[in-house]
RNA sequence: GUGGCUUUAGCUCAGCUGGUUAGAGCAUCAGAUUGUGGAUCUGAGGGUCGAGGGUUCAAAUCCCUCAAGCCACCCCA
């Protein structure tokens, strides 16, 4: 990933994050095997095919990180992070690996940017993360997002909503795809993600879950919603969207951007977790975040606008190379008043030199040849007019400064 | 996990049915009246031909395995 993309996200990460109070963590590459296990799914795509697992030497099974919630959830027990005021509210940048096979927008190792806000059921926190990943994305000008949303129930409602979807379902399993009959048995939510063509239809009269929720997490997406509407967020509700891992309780959402065609089209993704710390063992508590993928976001904005590197402002340089270190300490000198300098060093010729100038970017230049040298000046050079004047060491500053706030 | 394709210089690629020192463009560097620029011209450097094995007198070229990547699925970031 170009480094200015990776500066330009992960400086707005930051800033937005800690704007909303979020801390930095930073936790394991890799973890045991069965905390993604566990808090994942047995089910889930992420855990029956695409975990990069091996044995250490103790025989214990390691997973490199597949999702960056589990393992902070497992760190805020650890580290007693239950103990601080709730809700605790964690940001994260970081590589992420799975083994799905590799194409555009997908790789072995990925980056994320995520926020975890642990320990407080309130939507209104639902609605803060659905706020801070769409503040985001509008600090990096990606434009072109549209949000997703909708709500999966919680231990109370879905089950019951289970077995309503098995029994629409029942009689139609002889139609269903290989997939969805498998789904049919392990999580019937997960129909709702097929994309076979025999399977559309079915989907389109199932029966929806956001008409069977129960009163709490009704009123609870009902909050998410005015919290939305109330900061002017524009959101689709999306009864279809469910999400590929077992953890997420109540609100779900989806960020996608319309330029990825396909099934890459999402950016990122989150929700509510009130059942994850229990299925690790730990006491219930409440959570809600989001993960958003560096990579793709960085395909976005390369689109969208090609990002150059830094350009120097000063191009110093010594005609001979005896006055090189001369040069240099004019170089510190204007460096000391936070420019970008560079010196260019050896013995290659004058047009040489400059033209590298020229191709890197640089407004000025600083040549200091023996004549120079010897009067104890310097010749500052105005690279876009093609002017320059012959200067005392001490008016070297104030003179560069000058030509670069010219124009 | 399924199907198809790709991998040759820093980058983009050429290299026909296996044959000697593997090429081009761009980029880099150097020269073109020895202190003045992004153009042009000339020249130079740079490659374990993705990795490992096999067939053959001979492999970038044929076969196998693996890896990375691309496209479409599946699904996710």
């Amino acid at each position: 990933m170009p480094q200015p993309y990776w500066d330009a996200m992960s400086g707005a990460a930051k800033d937005l994050a800690e704007g909303f109070g979020y801390l930095r963590i930073e936790t394991p590459t890799f973890e045991a095997t069965e905390l993604f296990v566990r808090a994942v799914g047995e089910a889930s795509d992420i855990v029956s095919k695409e975990m990069f697992t091996f044995k250490d030497r103790g025989d214990r099974s390691l997973t490199l990180r597949p999702e960056g919630t589990a393992p902070i959830v497992r760190a805020y027990f650890d580290a007693g992070m239950q103990l601080e005021p709730q809700p605790v509210r964690l940001y994260y940048l970081g590589p992420y690996f799975r083994s799905e096979r590799p194409q555009r927008g997908r790789f072995h190792e990925f980056r994320q940017f995520g926020i975890e806000a642990i320990g407080d059921p309130s939507p209104l926190l639902d609605v803060e993360a659905i706020v801070l990943g769409w503040s985001w994305f509008g600090a990096l000008d990606t434009g072109g997002i549209h949000l997703l949303l909708n709500s999966i129930g919680d231990e109370v409602c879905r089950p019951a909503y289970r077995e309503l979807l098995r029994d629409y379902y029942r009689p139609h399993l002889a139609e269903l795809s290989g997939e969805s009959r498998m789904r049919f048995e392990k999580n019937p939510l997960r129909l709702f993600d097929s994309k076979e063509p025999q399977d559309q239809e079915l989907k389109l009269k199932a029966p929806r879950i956001v008409d069977h929720l129960c009163q709490p997490c009704a009123e609870a997406f009902q909050a998410v919603r005015e919290g939305l509407s109330a900061e002017a967020i524009p959101f689709t509700l999306n009864p279809e969207l469910v999400r590929g891992l077992d953890y997420y309780t109540r609100t779900v959402f989806e960020y996608q951007h319309e330029s990825l065609g396909g099934a890459q089209n999402a950016l990122g993704g989150g929700g509510r977790y009130d059942g994850l710390a229990a299925a690790l063992g730990y006491r219930t508590t409440p959570g809600v975040g989001f993960a958003i993928g560096l990579d793709r976001t960085a395909m976005v904005l390369r689109e969208r606008k090609p990002l150059a590197p830094p350009v120097p402002d000063v191009w110093a340089l010594a005609v001979d190379p005896k006055d090189e270190l001369y040069v240099f300490h004019l170089a510190g000198t204007l460096r000391a008043r936070g420019l970008r300098v560079v010196v260019d060093p050896g013995a290659a010729r004058l047009d040489a030199k400059l033209r590298k100038a020229a191709k890197r970017g640089a407004r000025v230049a600083l040549l200091v040849g023996p004549e120079e040298r010897e009067k104890g000046e310097a010749v500052v050079r105005d690279m876009r007019l093609k002017t320059q004047v012959s200067v005392a060491e001490r008016e070297v500053v104030p003179t560069v400064t000058q030509a670069l706030s010219a124009g």
